[in-house]
DNA sequence: TTGTCATCTTACTAATCAGTAAGTAAGTTT
DNA sequence: AAACTTACTTACTGATTAGTAAGATGACAA
């Protein structure tokens, strides 16, 4: 069985999400969480012994999250060009106004040299999880005939998950989240054959 | 008239540049370029008074370095896709065996909201240098009929340094550097109207 | 009521962080 | 030869880092 997280937990880890995506790895500190829930720094180490546990819990959370989402979508959406959308309309919302700025993933890979190898096999993961439903979801288009996947299923979906985290760089580089859809939306449309316009 | 840089203080330069690459702002220390340099911390304050002024020379000669090579490669060789294909080469050999494993300004702008105004500002300029260089490749390229820019000049030039970059954290993730070139150069191609084979 | 458990606090440690003050040695200029 | 500059060093500071030991509090169960 494994452990139920406790509520003290939960919002240490929801915190720690949120530091993680503006600064990384060692752009954070448990004083910081401390001071901004209130309570002792000791109290965050007992719920997390080290730095690499904390960081380790939000990656795992963040990735359970992230395929629950992925896979409602999934369900509750036929069209496959629908979800493509739905994946780059999210990010667009996150940058904007979302209470999640920026993927820690892509902040983490981006640190991997520097990361706890345990945290860095998280980060790993949600690569694969994430590259895979987009594979499937460029499949079900391709089957449908919506799409024109020149490089195969696996290799275009590998590169629209680049595009897009590469996207969230260049909107933080100019300070300017309108950045994000304006390289995102393009790489999308040109994969569509017979676009209709979206709803 | 600009201070000429000293060599001690371009030892510290080129190996912080390393340091960031590796692990970022915050990943590296004064204590880590004094222990591998041989010499004190104090030093490398005499010639850096703040860690901010040190990263900001770091990226400043970065993007002086990034556009000379730009600039030479453009005037050696007149095949604008040729040129794209040695900018992508380039980052693949960094990636496999170069000194610099990382482009520092990915680095940087992924942390951007921790990081001291006068280098954030580099970080972006150096954005603005590549994806306006791209630009003018991308134009002349298809001045000659060689590229189709389904999305103009511009914003396919933003997209492949986009997807370049995305490439570097797709390689990071998965700790294989030849991620980078699975995204990257199918990426490429498809933008080709008759591709003939490089040499 | 007594014990146990989860959750926290106080009070700390040793290490490391960026940064400074004061001095020194070698070379250059006047 | 005196003054100045460059390039350091030694020796420090105060703040911050992750992490620990020991104890207090309260809930719940036997």
């Amino acid at each position: 069985m494994t452990q139920k997280t406790s509520p003290k937990a939960l919002e240490i880890i929801d915190l720690a999400r949120l530091l993680i995506a503006n600064g990384g790895y060692n752009g954070f500190s448990y004083a910081d969480i401390a001071k901004a829930l209130g309570v002792t720094n000791a109290s965050i180490h007992y719920h997390f012994p080290a730095k690499a546990d904390l960081v380790k819990a939000v990656v795992t959370r963040y990735r359970e999250e992230s395929r629950r989402q992925l896979d409602l979508a999934a369900a509750a959406h036929d069209d496959p060009v629908q979800l493509l959308r739905l994946f780059i309309q999210f990010w667009e919302h996150c940058l904007h106004d979302g209470p999640l700025p920026f993927c820690i993933c892509v902040m983490l890979a981006s640190e991997l040299p520097l990361i706890p190898d345990a945290v860095a096999d998280e980060v790993q993961g949600h690569f694969d999880d994430l590259s895979g439903w987009l594979t499937t979801v460029m499949e079900r288009a391709d089957a449908r005939g919506q799409v024109c996947l020149q490089a195969g299923a696996k290799a275009e979906a590998r590169m629209l998950m680049t595009l897009v985290h590469g996207s969230m760089i260049s909107a933080r580089a100019a300070r300017d989240p309108a950045c994000f859809g304006a390289t995102a939306w393009p790489a999308l449309e040109r994969l569509l054959i017979n676009a209709p316009a979206a709803p």
